[in-house]
DNA sequence: GGTTAGGCTTTG
């Protein structure tokens, strides 16, 4: 992606959030972040080979200021590609640039006062501007020691240079030529080189540990040249890896070296590598499998997939057999099992116990495995029909410790499991339970040979989909509706409505990431934006009025709403006092007679301002005194608005800030204690020309309370279930404002019905209603002070719900 | 911009 030169800061995109460089670090998603800083060194252009470059700068943090003892704090940024380019040939040393789209990896080598991390600029959504307007500045104000050289930028160097894709072929500067990333045929590969590929997966491992510091991904692939070469990817995160999940996927990797190994040619991951899989079968979506947030996919890498597909489904390519299910399974067989996860126990330090299950029923007798309920994950026992459907999975050593990451509920591959049958020894406790002749076992050996591994599949993967129906069928058929409960698979259909599992609400949010299951939610770092779509479990806090709470944005503290008694007694206090008390000097006092009612006086004292009775406005304001809340009520059907007094040594006064300080119709204001400096002064309301509630706030020195919802639901899918909270976009999914949710008994209703709805009460829990959701993690403290990941759903709609406008929400 | 693996002829 392009250098954007700009003639000021503020022409930088509005969707990028400035970050500063000491913020950065690993983990989060930076698609929409910025930093900006000084280049106080930049390598010279790195050639790698034909058409693709590489170049190291590094930029210092602007708001690190030379008088102050805080060190300046710098950044390696490497730039890859055209950007790279670009770069050597537009920015000069001492250029304030604003970098985009990159992401963040540890540093190998750290100098002092350098950042640990290194910001990874390449591909489609990487960004760097220029702002041209601050060389000057830099030049003049602010010489750092470490520029060495500063330079003005060429005055006629104003333009915006932008081009639409990332480059790889090579471009003279300008030419605005449509650029693409340029693939290797398989028998087209130069010892030496850096390529980018497109093939067919014929064989591969899941990602397992090295000898090293990371995990392996050992694949082999093939294209219509009918060559296959071997592929070795090294990365330290699991889930960088390609998602690969049968063999007839479809591969496309950018930056992979080729080397020459035992007189093959094979490949292997560069500097910049990415990786995106594709189902392999024809006429199936082209949906990119990545990680990555921002991938370069356009029209023709749609037209090599389907070509792909194509030729390998005339090469046979794809396994044509049915996949093997308990249901099909032979004895001694090696298969690979798409299944669920019901429940796990380790056995012993090397084996663990996966209970599935898949649906389908095996002909011959399950070997049954008895556990230490404490020691087990997910239900300890099942009836005896359930334990009839459950294989009893022994995985060893090496998958051990990829079992442990397995949650109950989650979607497995199993590759290369064996089929074992016969009296089998079982490690551990189990050891010493009767063996059963003839049972079925099944064991996943050691070592990855032959694909050996599990993965956990997405509930977007065709497997799962498939699965899922296979389960719902069964289980109509079972009529076993215990067996559903007991591990919550999603019972899509299992009323007599066919019920669908379309969203019911949507996303607004810009980020296209591959929806997660929770489980997965739940392993990844804080500080990123997931799409997942689940079914609302419960939610708290079940008085749903309790859910309505007051916010000071200046503050930040979050308050519960006062209580209709404790208004009630505070007004009935204040009324009470009915000692001497005279009005402010600007005020214009005069009293009213209300109709004598059992709770309380009828003579009550108001006081208005000059201004406003001059303009003929006097209804728009009133200070009242000696009125309860009754009388407040009474009046706000006569006054916009209405601020309750009380006389204080004498002195006009407001009330307590528990109480509200201001009425308006039948909508209540509160002030915060912590921000506020009340007291009754003279509102400025010359020129005005309705009083608003901040006017009357302004000038009691009140700083207003914003009501908001706030809710904790637990959110369920198939893999599990996770407790989020549902606050700064409450408004939003419900569509309702928070301020007429607490003062309209109709959008309140709105509320419970849409809860009602997502979350039926006991005796409909068969259907709920799926959402799609966009979630954020982030981490807070707790009341212990203690760091937690918060999950908050945000950008999410509910698509149908709006409630029936309320007439006299507001005066 | 450095190591790792470099399938496989299975098995508790």
């Amino acid at each position: 992606m392009p250098v954007c030169v700009l003639s000021q800061s503020s022409q930088i995109p509005a969707h990028l959030t400035r970050t500063s460089i000491s913020a950065i670090r690993t983990g989060p998603d930076w698609t929409h972040a910025c930093v900006k800083g000084r280049v106080v060194h930049k390598d010279a252009l790195v050639p790698l080979d034909d058409d693709d470059f590489i170049l190291k700068a590094v930029i210092q943090d602007v708001d690190s200021s030379p008088n102050t003892t805080c060190p300046e704090i710098s950044i390696k940024m490497l730039l890859m590609g055209s950007l790279a380019k670009d770069f050597s040939t537009t920015v000069h040393l001492g250029d304030m640039v604003v970098a985009s789209g990159f992401s963040v990896s540890k540093s190998s080598t750290v100098k002092e006062k350098q950042h640990p991390c290194t910001l990874l600029l390449s591909g489609q959504g990487a960004c760097v501007y220029v702002c041209s307007s601050e060389v000057n500045s830099v030049v003049t104000r602010k010489r750092s020691p470490k520029a060495v050289e500063v330079r003005h930028l060429q005055p006629e160097v104003t333009s915006v240079v932008t081009r639409k894709k990332a480059s790889w072929t090579t471009q003279a500067p300008g030419e605005a030529k449509e650029a693409k990333y340029v693939y290797s045929r398989l028998d087209d590969l130069e010892v030496g080189t850096r390529v980018n590929v497109y093939g067919v997966v014929v064989f591969f491992k899941q990602p397992f540990k090295s000898s090293g510091t990371d995990y392996c991904s050992s694949l082999k692939i093939t294209d219509q040249s009918n060559q296959r070469i071997g592929c070795n990817i090294f990365l330290s995160k699991l889930e960088e890896h390609p998602k690969i999940f049968q063999v007839g996927d479809i591969i496309r990797m950018h930056r992979v070296k080729v080397c020459r190994f035992n007189d093959s040619v094979s490949l292997i991951n560069t500097f910049g590598f990415s990786a995106v899989t594709f189902d392999g079968s024809k006429g199936e979506p082209v949906e990119p499998r990545t990680s990555c947030q921002t991938i370069h996919f356009d029209e023709e890498d749609q037209r090599m997939v389907e070509q792909l597909r194509a030729w390998s489904f005339n090469q046979a390519l794809l396994p044509t057999a049915p996949s093997v299910t308990l249901s099909t399974v032979q004895p001694s067989a090696y298969f690979d099992l798409s299944c669920q996860l019901l429940a796990k126990a380790p056995l012993d330090s090397s084996c663990t116990l996966l209970r599935v299950w898949d649906g389908t029923k095996c002909p011959h007798p399950l070997l049954k495995v008895l556990v230490d309920p404490e020691m087990t994950e997910g239900p300890s026992s099942f009836s005896p029909e359930q334990e009839n459907l459950i294989a009893n999975v022994l995985v060893y050593d090496n998958h051990v410790e990829v079992a442990e990451q397995l949650k109950p509920g989650d979607f497995l591959r199993i590759y290369n499991v064996r089929a074992v049958l016969g009296s089998s020894k079982v490690p551990g406790l189990a050891g010493t339970q009767t063996l059963e002749q003839d049972h079925l076992a099944f064991h996943l050996h050691r070592g990855t040979a032959y694909g050996r591994g599990i993965r956990v599949l997405p509930q977007t993967s065709p497997t799962v989909q498939e699965l899922k129906s296979v389960i719902e069928a069964f289980m109509q058929n079972e009529d076993d509706h215990a067996m559903m409960e007991v591990w919550g698979t999603p019972p899509e259909s299992v009323d007599t409505d066919p019920v669908s599992t379309d969203s019911i609400t949507e996303t607004n949010c810009r980020h296209s990431i591959d929806p997660l299951t929770l489980s997965e939610v739940k392993r990844s770092n804080p500080g990123q934006v997931h799409h997942v779509k689940v079914q609302v479990k419960s939610y708290q806090p079940q008085k749903l009025h309790q859910s309505l709470k007051l916010f000071c944005d200046k503050c930040s503290t979050m308050q519960d709403v006062p209580d209709e008694d404790h208004v009630l007694g505070l007004l009935s206090a204040a009324s009470q006092d009915r000692g001497p008390c005279s009005a402010p000097v600007w005020a214009l006092s005069g009293q009213v007679q209300l109709p004598v009612g059992p709770a309380g006086p009828s003579d009550l004292s108001l006081y208005f301002s000059p201004q406003l009775m001059f303009d003929g406005k006097n209804k728009q304001l009133v200070f009242l005194k000696g009125a309860n809340l009754a009388q407040v009520k009474t009046l706000s059907a006569s006054y916009l608005n209405i601020v309750p007094v009380r006389s204080s040594g004498g002195q006009l006064a407001l009330l307590d800030l528990s109480a509200p300080v201001l009425f308006r119709g039948r909508r209540r204001y509160y002030g915060c204690k912590k921000c506020s400096n009340p007291a009754v002064r003279e509102p400025s309301v010359e020129g005005v020309d309705v009083v608003s509630e901040k006017l009357v706030a302004e000038a009691l020195g009140v700083e207003l309370l914003r009501y908001v919802l706030l809710l904790r639901l637990e959110l369920q899918d198939s893999s599990g279930s996770l407790d989020v909270l549902l606050w700064r976009d409450a408004e939003l999914f419900f569509n309702v404002s928070a301020a007429d949710a607490a003062s309209s008994q109709k959008v309140q209703d709105h509320i419970c019905q849409t809860m009602g709805s997502l979350c039926p009460p006991e005796g409909s829990t068969v259907w709920r209603p799926w959402l799609d959701m966009c979630l954020v993690s982030y981490e807070a403290q707790n009341d212990e002070g203690i760091n937690q990941t918060v999950y908050q759903i945000c950008h999410t709609k509910l698509s149908k719900a709006t409630p029936e406008p309320d007439p006299v929400t507001s005066p």
